[in-house]
DNA sequence: TAGTGGTCTAGACCACCCT
DNA sequence: GGGTGGTCTAGACCACTAA
């Protein structure tokens, strides 16, 4: 690994510089509320301009990973505080980051000719638009049921998603990125609590009435469209949601 | 409302202009997917240069008012994403932009002496801490119960916060800030289901048993250190939980 | 080719903190 | 007073998009 900024990379400087303050940081040459070094100090030490130093550290300081202090210096962030918690994440990536093994049964997988209306609202689309492709899956955890999940897709007209291509995959959002060249920017997400109906307690391994959680999010691409609506009911004892909030 | 940007006023320039640009947007001046001025217009158009304009816009872009495509321009987000869902925000002010009037019943209020391990923990403080600050409320919106809260707050040695002090302000936010000059910076939440025991269902006048919504939050000063541990119990009919996630 | 956002520089002055 | 981060300028070149 580099610890010096090359002009001539592919990667911009600030990018650079970033990746190895995040480096010291993580590798605990910094410790937690410790000073790094100044702007200026960065400015000598890596060959670089006080803006593009002030990018990379602004950068940090929006991920938690630092904080500044006018007049004092910026500071190693505790650890607690290190973790981003406000990211998108996938199920399979939220499974791996609970260091569990993400598994999926496939329920249901088929285009609804016409789409429900309520999910053309949600992901506002025109009403006249003729499919929406819908996936019905029970998630696992280390092969133990974590939740039920049911997405809809618009997908481009005439395409679609087989079932073959879903298990090979595994992922939803991989299959969205490699082969429709969709990026995700964000998502909007409700959670709520519920209680399993017969078929959520039969499929959840619950018994009837148990209290789940659900979570319903709409996801945009990168230009800001709508792409898909999720739902998932989460085992109430099995799941635990968790998000960083910043004022 | 001003329109131009005043060199020698308090704030600084790149914030006038952020305020200018949102105001377009939230009067609809500027219209969904429609493009902003671009980045060297905007540099006649105030007479700051572009660093200064890029700040703002940045900032925008980061608040999901607008979007940036490399090569094409900046637009405006559609109103969907043009609402801030991973700000921290007291139960007041949360019951408030939900068009809610908040309110509290104070259940108990007291110093914990000594205080149980496992608020230390939460907050990070040494064990031979002699005291923490607890109180427990019904909170209400409309006047009618929504969640039940227990707030562990880490105040400076000797000092307390009485009852008819909280009633009066209402928040204990506000306390914080203007009494102890203590500035929230962010909170790290927990929500998982729960079940109603008796004494919670007869508080929030729920059956018993009835599914509830449990928030935990360990909230961050600015210099990143732990003040506050908070555990909400939300009625599960009456509350919805929002989070916008990017990736 | 012209216009857009993305990156970067070398400087400047200000506001804040500590000694 | 000297060091810190916060704001700001006027310029430059690059990478991407679209006509």
């Amino acid at each position: 690994m580099s610890t010096t900024i090359d002009p001539n990379h592919i990667l911009p400087r600030y990018y650079q510089l970033l990746t190895i303050l995040r480096d010291k940081i993580d590798k605990g040459e910094w410790q937690p509320h410790q000073a790094i070094p100044s702007e200026r100090q960065l400015e000598v030490l890596y060959s670089v301009s006080r803006t593009t130093i002030r990018q990379a550290v602004g950068m940090l300081s929006r991920q938690g990973l630092v904080y500044q202090q006018h007049g004092k210096g910026t500071f190693v962030s505790p650890r607690k505080l290190q973790k981003g918690l406000v990211e998108l994440t996938s199920f399979s990536e939220d499974m791996q980051q609970r260091g569990l093994i993400p598994g999926q049964r496939i329920l249901e997988i088929r285009n609804m000719e016409p789409p429900p209306p309520e999910i053309l609202v949600y992901l506002e689309l025109p009403p006249d638009t003729p499919s929406i492709f819908r996936v019905e899956r029970v998630r696992t955890g280390d092969d133990q049921p974590i939740g039920l999940q049911t997405s809809f897709l618009a997908l481009p007209a005439g395409q679609t998603i087989t079932q073959a291509e879903l298990e090979q995959r595994g992922s939803l959002y991989t299959i969205l990125q490699e082969r429709f060249n969709i990026n995700l920017h964000s998502a909007d997400e409700t959670l709520e609590v519920t209680i399993a109906n017969p078929r959520e307690a039969q499929l959840l391994e619950v018994p009837e009435g148990s209290p789940l959680l659900l979570s319903e999010r709409v996801l945009w691409t990168n230009d800001h469209r709508a792409v898909e609506f999720v739902r998932i009911l989460y085992r109430g004892d099995r799941y635990r949601y968790t998000v960083r909030l910043t004022r």
